[in-house]
DNA sequence: TTGTAGGCGTTATCAT
DNA sequence: ATGATAACGCCTACAA
């Protein structure tokens, strides 16, 4: 099996085709003005019975281009992250250039490991993403070596690279201001670790605005561990303590907090939405499913891939301009759960 | 911004520290039992003061090893897929690797396109292939090349690369069982379009030798379209009216199915498992939260996408043993839609 | 303990 | 229309 002949190099093609391999690399990039009919045919011959493909490496050290862009997001198993990495590869593709992707699983160590690793060693030609806001330092630094890199989803402290993210803030406001509108008096904002989170922060800051409430003092905000299931069970009897009977709602600032809530609400047997009202971010396949239907929003995960990826490429192929902000706008899925009737 | 500066390459640094690329060579690959403490410090300081990094691609090209592993799913966007990816991604960053990913939609096309491409320029050293199932001429050659090829969830025709799949057949039948054993006397078998897709093909054929069906009479077998639900409801409605008032099952061959089945029933007001039961593939967090609870196979997709990985490193390093078939132990979760009281 | 020189496979410059 | 040759940045005999 596995034949040990190494793979041909331009050499081997030069040598057969008894030009030199200058000819030989012309052919390679489709300079044929500069041979023969015949002499290009001969070329083309060999090629394919060599099944000859020029090396990336050789190529790549000496153009100085990688054809690669580094993807680093921070969960790759939720559905947000890998539809958002769809969306990168596909236009990537249509391209001409690969992606690796890299999974930092929210910790911060592991994005500075790969953010190095990837730029180190003239890898990657660009680089998109997800962060986990604890490393702006380095992203910044990186970026002042010259490679190009965009925010995907998350933004930093400031604008220094182009960002792609949805309405966030807006979005949050209309939600909100649909479950008020549909007679909920009172509407809870549960949430994981808001850190640095840029998305998450920009929601919570919506949040607040929109009800008017400074920072501390806002009653019904809920960070949670969203492992502990007894955690959430206990966060959602107190708000509904709290709450003393009158319409009340929760507002989930991400899927996996949605789910959790879900799981807390089926596990305490209250009914939707007229126990708990429930709307929040991420939107799914299955939101119809689980009665009365989820409100919620559906972010267009896909497109801010594609737009990272656009902006990357035009960064790469050397665009010039100040750093940008894009927010792609997206949906609200009103169903049952918000509906108080 | 974007300092223009050339990047410091070895001889850069063999200046700066007045010694020869050879010994800064020596010194980026640890073997410091070659030079003094006091060279060793110089170059160390001089490497960070440039904050150099050494060049991949020269690095490769002298090595013939690019660290890069590339992997070919048939749609990263599911669930599945997207934790095989992490799995694979987790190992390989553990060993030193970095993975390249690309993504088929299940179009062979596009799988050959990216096998080309990957193994092509020597860009990968190995490749993880969850296979559409319509190019195995193609991977054999590449086999034959002599890259290392591990085939993940898919099998080919025949066991020519290590394969890390599921117990799909025993699966298959087990749940089958459980669902007879539950009570209902008649299951149908929901797909998608089978095609060259080994994992269906098995699931199937369990199907087939459970009920002691010839391949072409057996009753129930729905090859669907998902996207089309009024063939699912068509298809559901039309295996109720057959089986006549009789307890009827479906068995869904995959997660995509599973959801369709799920959105055709709430669609059509049947009530689980009264008016139909539903057993299939792919287990989701939320399956508990659908009522009454969806019965489902939870494939052990991150483990089939480490095993993939190691044994690819393996191969990578030199491992010689006949190609071997992996079948990592699959669960089932019993709940409320195959119980039938 | 340190250095010299050649080569990895391509491309680009300058000849012919 | 075609070739010789020198890089690209790193590694590694072989020397010293």
């Amino acid at each position: 099996m596995t034949s040990k002949r190494r793979k041909p190099t331009i050499d081997m093609v030069a040598r057969q085709s008894e030009v030199s391999k200058t000819t030989i690399s012309r052919f390679l990039n489709g300079k044929y003005e500069y041979m023969s009919e015949e002499t290009r045919n001969r070329i083309q011959r060999v090629v394919d019975e060599l099944n000859y493909r020029p090396n990336n490496f050789a190529r790549s050290l000496k153009s100085n281009r990688s054809g690669l862009i580094g993807v680093v997001v921070a969960d790759i198993a939720s559905p947000f992250s890998s539809i958002l990495v769809k969306g990168i590869g596909d236009l990537c593709n249509e391209r001409g250039y690969q992606i690796i992707t890299t999974n930092t699983d929210e910790d911060p160590q592991k994005e500075r490991d790969y953010l190095e690793s990837l730029v180190g060693g003239e890898m990657v030609e660009g680089l998109i993403v997800n962060t986990t806001g604890m490393n702006d330092d380095l992203l910044s630094q990186l970026g002042h070596q010259g490679i190009p890199i965009i925010l995907a989803d998350r933004a930093m402290e400031h604008l220094e690279f182009d960002t792609i993210t949805n309405d966030n803030y807006s979005m949050t406001r209309n939600a909100l201001k649909h479950v008020v509108d549909s007679g909920f008096e009172h509407v809870a904002f549960f949430t994981q670790q808001i850190g640095r989170n840029s998305a998450r922060r920009t929601r919570f800051e919506a949040y607040l605005d929109f009800f008017e409430f400074e920072p501390n003092t806002a009653p019904f905000v809920y960070e949670l561990d969203t492992n502990d299931s007894q955690g959430v069970r206990k966060a959602i009897e107190h708000f509904r303590q709290r709450t003393n009977g009158r319409p009340a709602a929760i507002f989930a600032v991400n899927g996996v907090v949605s789910l959790a809530v879900l799981r807390s609400i089926a596990e305490l047997g209250l009914h939707m939405p007229r126990d708990i009202g429930l709307c929040g971010y991420d939107d799914w396949e299955w939101a119809t499913l689980v009665p009365p239907g989820i409100t919620s929003i559906e972010q267009p995960s896909y497109e801010v891939g594609v737009e990272a990826a656009k902006r990357v490429i035009a960064r790469i192929k050397g665009l010039k301009a100040k750093p940008k902000l894009i927010e792609l706008p997206s949906t609200l899925r009103v169903r049952g759960s918000t509906k108080l009737k």
